[in-house]
DNA sequence: TTGCTCCTCACGTCACGTGAGGTGGC
DNA sequence: TTGCTCCTCACGTCACGTGAGGTGGC
């Protein structure tokens, strides 16, 4: 409780002018600590004594807090109140691209809502990628892909895997081992090969893919293919360069 | 430029794979000491070699920190994914009242920006309180005012501050010496009491002031008196007083 | 003596940013 | 020798939160 002191004024200790300001006690230290908040004077007993000219500058810096203004930049405006609007404007940019950026991200949280799946892709792939019966091995290639080709491809590659069918082929190809004999391996390249060239057909690059500047091409393409080199054993990766030239991407 | 090893495989440094996920070097060194990321092997100098694993890991947890998991939650929710779906509401929830607040925000900057004002008071106050020229005194009372009677009630204050014609009598009062003798005071209220009656007349307390819990109204009062008690001198406040009488608000 | 409120350090939070000081191959 | 990149501490950021340890009046 507020006690009196000088007859009819009336103080508060910190806890209540926190309170009374809808703030915390370790609030208003903080601002007596840089300097925002001058401090008040003291009882007998040491304790802290506000009065309402503390209660009005709290509240200031609150004011200014809730609109965006940081603590040093409360300080320094107000020892240089001559750019207020362009400050302003500064901090109303950056709440848009919050705002933006926070938008986009409650977007994302409503598809996998809406269509639960694990979260290691971007949403679309990564249901696409589910339906299609990946191996974790195969997703973390199309992480790579996704990410290396950029936002814009992930349509394009949705698209393929939606179009895809993991027939048997595809599921020897995944627990092949590493010491498959050539006469396996041909075979299963034989098997593989014609939907390779139906999905490389029926999904042409897109032009985004294909009008990126030379030196982002080879860097896409040397990570793309080093995660291969590194995703699949001797075999599988010896079947995938017989498909290659079976179809004709490679000679 | 990333480096070869063990024939075709390729490794990348820190900096290197930081740059492949679009993010930075103590990001990934942050993640390695939350055990987050594994450190990969090293090569004879000591340099960390990372490889697609690392990538694959490092795009993941982007992924979750980019949907607004925070890095403990990303920990947690690996080793327990039950209730994976709740932890999304929850951070949904919180980006909700994000945007909410920050969309509020922009709006007072907004107005502010349409008509700069002193922000010491909310917008519309401080714009009327500027045109009644008040004293700085009288708007650090309606600071205390206003924030102590809720949002709500600003739109009363400001139609009052509007109505309010700042006459030679206010001036008078603004700079009331604390020592003014009395036919001075009582000359100054009796000028000063039509207004304030009219004020009181035609702004009638709105039913959100009068509906309050009896405690909070009394701290309200409590509150309101005492910066009264401190921003006036004695002269002001005995004419307050008086114009208090003569309009009837008190005996 | 027990409870309650006040006080002053001073370390903790969160996701990294930023030097400081040293190494290794060209 | 100079430049460049890598490495490991370790303190800094921002606006406070959270004890720890002690005091003073009922």
């Amino acid at each position: 409780m507020p006690w009196h002191r000088e007859g009819a004024l009336v103080a508060w200790s910190t806890r209540e002018i926190a309170e009374l300001a809808g703030t915390t006690l370790r609030t208003v230290r903080h601002y007596h600590a840089l300097g925002l908040l001058p401090e008040p004077e003291r009882e007998a007993n040491g304790y802290k004594a506000y009065r309402t000219e503390h209660l009005v500058r709290l509240l200031e810096i609150r004011r200014f807090t809730r609109l965006g203004f940081s603590l040093q930049s409360i300080e320094s405006m107000e020892s240089d109140p001559s750019n207020f609007v362009e400050r302003l404007e500064a901090i109303d940019a950056d709440l848009a691209d919050s705002i933006q950026r926070l938008t986009a991200t409650r977007e994302e949280i409503r598809l996998l809502r809406s269509e639960p799946t694990k979260p290691d892709l971007p949403h679309g792939l990564s249901a696409a990628a589910t339906k299609a019966h990946l191996s974790s091995t195969d997703r973390s290639l199309f992480a790579v892909l996704s990410h290396m080709t950029g936002e814009g491809a992930d349509t394009h590659w949705q698209a393929m895997l939606e179009d895809y069918d993991p027939d048997d082929a595809a599921v020897e190809f995944d627990s092949l081992p590493e010491d498959a004999d050539e006469a396996t391996r041909e075979a299963l390249a034989q098997r593989m090969a014609p939907q390779s060239m139906a999905l490389s057909e029926n999904h042409p690059r897109p032009a985004a893919l294909a009008n990126q500047p030379r030196g982002k091409t080879q860097r896409v393409g040397e990570t793309v293919i080093s995660a291969m080199l590194e995703l699949y054993n001797p075999a599988q990766l010896d079947v995938l360069a017989r498909i290659w030239r079976i179809a004709g991407f490679v000679d």
